[in-house]
DNA sequence: GAATTATAGATGTCTAGACAACATAATATT
DNA sequence: AATATTATGTTGTCTAGACATCTATAATTC
């Protein structure tokens, strides 16, 4: 199990050998870990070197201790469920999920007035309006309305909408997006809605409400999403300040 | 500098002395600090304990080691944080409403399995088990079950439950509150929960459950809240990363 | 039976070394 | 002068213990 003669420190070859017992489920989020006197016995090495190697496991976020008690396998590696802001392709292709879209509407029309104020554009401004079914594993998952200020983001396409919008944004046009603020709400599906999304009217609907900003302020873009209730959870991580 | 007589822990004695040197800018960023020895000779501690507390500092970002060279302060601390995590009582207040609360139940039980799982306790080990209907400016906003685990969280009372748990488990328990995971699904009320909520049944609701972590990743508060479609809407800032 | 007191086992803190690996500067060799 | 070698100082890894503190359980006492 360990290996002397290798270069790798024995504190990374347990830390590797106790990290493969949670991923291969050996051990679960709650169960406890052996104690550091068994590891001691089981690898003959010193406990400040089994020590080391919790110590490190315990920073990524895998174990936490008790004291008096034991150490313990926490849910998941924190870096890893902080989560970052994605698009509905990423999010989808996190869960497992085969994206998709279907296109119903792309047009350059002029912005209402509702719309201009969360994009911080004059009414009227020409915006890109994008109404699309989204689909996860071929099943209709949620209907997207986007707007998109058509004087910030230059050259749009139903081809570059249906590939990656944030790559293009990013890497063509070389903006910085930097964050969103998401309402989300619960409401019942409508008719026409339901009819889109194959599920019954007045069946529950996640409302979500994203405004996405670039790194200098300016919102991008707004899209109105709806959501199947039956077949969406939306998670988020938040931190104590 | 370092009192051989204090319960607190050389080496963190050790952190709070490089920490100040920092702050007061008797050492900046790119700086090398002090050799491990010069430490040892200083304190008159061994390098073993000297060495906790610089890798305590790496961890949290204030330095970074360089093999053979040094270890030197870093630029900045890492890590901002996004949003506030916060209970129920803030997050109404925030919204200009007057957060009210009325117990239903208030008992300690053995965990269910499933509560259990999510606490990373076994079934059956002691829970608080609080059942409470949320008011804001007087009017009912949610449904809220917590479940807290008594081995970890102790002397829990109806008063401090009413009050601010939060500042007693950080204040009083010596714990540190790090993170949640939230999990927002759309649903439709029941007949109970409509009566409790004063809306109609199958009115749209906002199920919301959180688990809510120590900075060592251990869970301690499960809550399963049921908002009223009508009334709330769950706001939350996501970053790009 | 209930409360109190040991006891065993876990993590927390700390010691006084040892040798390895790496970086740099001083020294010796070519 | 350029190149090797050596010396020195740094962090990296590891040992074999020690005692403290906390938890849970077993044993004892009331």
């Amino acid at each position: 199990m360990i290996d002397r003669e290798s270069p790798v420190p024995i504190y990374y070859q347990i830390e590797e050998y106790i990290k493969q017992l949670i991923e291969t489920e050996a051990l679960n989020p709650g169960d406890a870990i052996p104690s550091e006197r068994e590891f001691t016995e089981q690898f003959k090495v010193s406990r400040m070197t089994v020590r080391q190697a919790i110590t490190n496991l315990v920073n990524e976020g895998y174990l936490f201790r008790q004291k008096g008690k034991g150490t313990y396998v926490s849910n998941q590696k924190i870096e890893q469920t902080l989560q970052g802001l994605t698009g509905f392709t990423e999010d989808m292709k996190k869960r497992g999920l085969k994206p998709g879209s279907k296109i119903l509407d792309f047009k350059l029309a002029p912005a209402e007035l509702s719309v201009a104020k969360q994009l911080y554009i004059n009414e009227h401004d020409p915006v890109y309006e994008i109404k699309r079914i989204r689909l996860a594993d071929d099943l209709p998952m949620a209907l997207e309305m986007s707007y998109l200020p058509a004087n910030l983001i230059k050259g749009l396409t139903e081809e570059i909408v249906n590939n990656s919008l944030y790559e293009y944004i990013e890497d063509n046009l070389q903006l910085k997006i930097d964050y969103a603020t998401q309402v989300i709400e619960s409401s019942l599906s409508h008719e026409d809605e339901a009819k889109l999304l194959q599920i019954p009217k007045n069946a529950p609907i996640l409302l979500i409400q994203r405004q996405t900003f670039l790194d200098n302020g300016q919102p991008f873009e707004l899209v109105k999403s709806k959501y199947r209730g039956d077949r969406y959870k939306f998670v988020v991580d938040m931190k104590r300040v």
